[in-house]
DNA sequence: TGACAGTATGTCAGGTCTGATATAACTTGA
DNA sequence: TCAAGTTATATCAGACCTGACATACTGTCA
């Protein structure tokens, strides 16, 4: 696994230290973390992309600034349902969403 | 929408009547149980392919054999998350789990 | 430097989901 | 038909998630 991913890992609430530490997630766990990074990676691109705040997506798909801020941040208090119903709330399709989260690791 | 397909949302627990009371479901939402029904029905053939019953599958994914049962009928009580750890947890991939959502409607 | 817009982080009450349990319904073979 | 195996449905306490709010941090412009 890369630097990168384990910085991401962490900053998602996912303890990654050592090596040894690190086999505490299961091949599962990790598939499961990178399919929820892959969503909340797409979903900020989306935002972005059209140049909207955090704020206004909040208001598209009721929801607040804060936890938006949290789905792009993949928090562990963020389901897959909710990134998925944002998404979807924000136009995106579900075969889009089946893309982002086939593509590869 | 076809016969077939509303009987699927109604027996997942989502209301569908005639013309004007389906309107109630936005695309979204629609999108939203469809890519459910999706992970429902490709847990059971997974489960079904293999000979595995209820029980021995709620043994695996740490569950029981009543959930396992709601989860193969995208029951509104069982969440995206649940149904994408338990494939998951049967040892689908990242990549197959994407191809489920993504196939087409 | 200050003011402001935008984003990140912490907290929490209320609502939702979960595994477990009980039990009913359905299938199949003898 | 009965019994055993499997699946479906109902219920619930405890765990978890959510939107909201408060507040801190960051970047930018004058």
């Amino acid at each position: 696994m890369q630097k990168s991913m384990e910085k991401r890992l962490e900053s998602a609430g996912w303890r990654v230290g050592d090596a040894a530490d690190f086999l505490e997630l299961t091949d599962e766990e990790t598939a499961f973390v990178e399919l929820k990074l892959a969503l909340a990676d797409y979903l900020r691109d989306i935002r972005v992309k059209h140049g909207w705040t955090q704020t206004y997506v909040a208001r598209v798909i009721s929801s607040s600034q804060s936890r938006v801020a949290k789905m792009e941040a993949a928090d562990p208090s963020v389901t897959v349902d909710l990134l998925v119903k944002s998404l979807l709330a924000l136009g995106a399709s579900r075969l889009e969403v089946g893309r982002v989260i086939a593509r590869a690791a």
